[in-house]
DNA sequence: TAGTGGTCTAGACCACCGT
DNA sequence: CGGTGGTCTAGACCACTAA
């Protein structure tokens, strides 16, 4: 291991690019990620531990972990451990929910009520984001989110029909918490990070009914796919937001 | 310097919290930034240089620097040296326009028309983002931006009178570039972060014809307050975007 | 008190850039 | 080649948590 290699993955068309030490740690300790060495919510091996482990000094595993808690596949807490991260307990889902009062400050209680859920051949552009072949099944949920009883956000989502074989109405029903969370531990999915397209468009008739709003009236199309580990696409969502007490929030840093 | 003191800033009203040598060697660089001791684009001194003046290890000078650099005051050029950032070379100025094409990829050449330039008293709302008295002065830009010649953007934007005195619609018609780039370099004003709130409204009559769209089209309102060093708001933003062949692009990590 | 992450140091060496 | 940022190490000590 201390060769200093270059290059960990030869598989890559790239440049022959280098790849310091602690990038090799990282992947090594993403992999078990993946693998699932270590469950959501539990801690992972201390940092001496996993210097030992892999033959390097403890300062490298540092600068690897300082990474993936950059990338918030890792949480650190001091005195206690490095955890790995889940969309359970994680105070406050809005790092994917990016939807705000217009007071500031996160909307209250929120209210999903599933609105259908069935097993379809994948639209074509679906597909394509979901790089599967045309017509592979996939889950589609219709879901509405409420506020103090105000509709608010309308969500088409697509989900791969391999990776969610026994997902239903009724088990999406019983679940309480993030729609995330029940994928993180029903079905060993982890959302890791997500890309989001928005448009302004006018609300059709039957969106209108749904939403309790006027026929044409402007909403926000936030588009989203969402990755799990290496970059693969698991999740492909269309919500439509009302933003009459409410907006969307963004910060450029 | 090293007796490794508490509170670097007795005058803050929180605990008595503590703060890591680091982060003031952080808070050291960054007044210097602000001072202007280093022009944006010129290159700060080296890690060794700093560690030596402030008498402190090189690693604790580093660690200070990638946080300036994370930050984006700053930019790491291995082999040549640490530069202070600015809003002209930089390439892409999409950094705080999150526009995109919708087939993806940025837009092509831009195009900004100056529709107005005036001074005027501060409307509440704005005077109070600014953090400004009710009714003091500000510059007012009405401006509206175009991609092959179809308007696409129509910006309205306020600035603090005090910061920008000679600012004339002259002035802009002749600058070329970016507009923070004219402001870091005519008004020494560096915007570091903004935040944004995201809506979808209807194009009232005025902006329809600016934009050449119908009346009542569904049009992205892009509200920003952006600021400069110590969270000091220096600009607020209202953007209308025409979201038929371009989109607003997001990034969730 | 023991164990964990967090800070700081001093020194070695590597990768990259300009001359 | 010399100078810069980038990596890696080994060891010391501090801050926080839980038992």
């Amino acid at each position: 291991m201390n060769d200093n290699g270059r290059d960990a993955d030869p598989t890559r068309g790239d440049a022959p690019t280098f790849s310091p030490l602690y990038r090799q740690i990282k992947g090594l300790i993403t992999r078990g990620l993946q693998a699932g060495d270590w469950k959501p919510g539990e801690a992972i091996p201390s940092e001496t531990e996993l210097a030992a482990r892999f033959g390097v000094s403890q300062g490298t595993v540092r600068k690897a972990i300082d990474e993936l808690a950059a990338e918030n596949l890792v949480v650190r807490r001091q005195g206690r451990g490095t955890f790995v991260a889940t969309h359970h307990e994680e105070r406050a889902q809005f790092r994917f929910l990016r939807l705000r009062r217009d007071g500031g400050g996160d909307p209250g209680p929120m209210d999903s009520r599933i609105l259908e859920c069935r097993r379809l051949r994948a639209p074509v552009e679906v597909a394509r984001l979901l790089q599967l072949r045309a017509g592979e099944a996939v889950v589609f949920i219709r879901r509405l989110l409420s506020f103090e009883s105000r509709p608010t956000v309308l969500d088409d989502i697509w989900l791969p029909g391999a990776l969610f074989r026994g997902l239903t109405a009724e088990r999406l029903a019983a679940s309480v918490g993030p729609l995330y969370g029940l994928f993180e531990s029903e079905f060993g999915v982890r959302m890791i990070r997500a890309s989001e397209s928005i448009r302004a468009v006018a609300a059709d008739p039957e969106v209108a009914v749904r939403l309790s709003v006027i026929p044409g009236r402007p909403l926000l199309q936030v588009e989203r796919v969402t990755f799990t580990y290496e970059d693969r696409p698991v999740e492909v969502r269309r919500g439509l937001y009302v933003t009459e007490q409410f907006h969307y929030f963004n910060e450029l840093g």
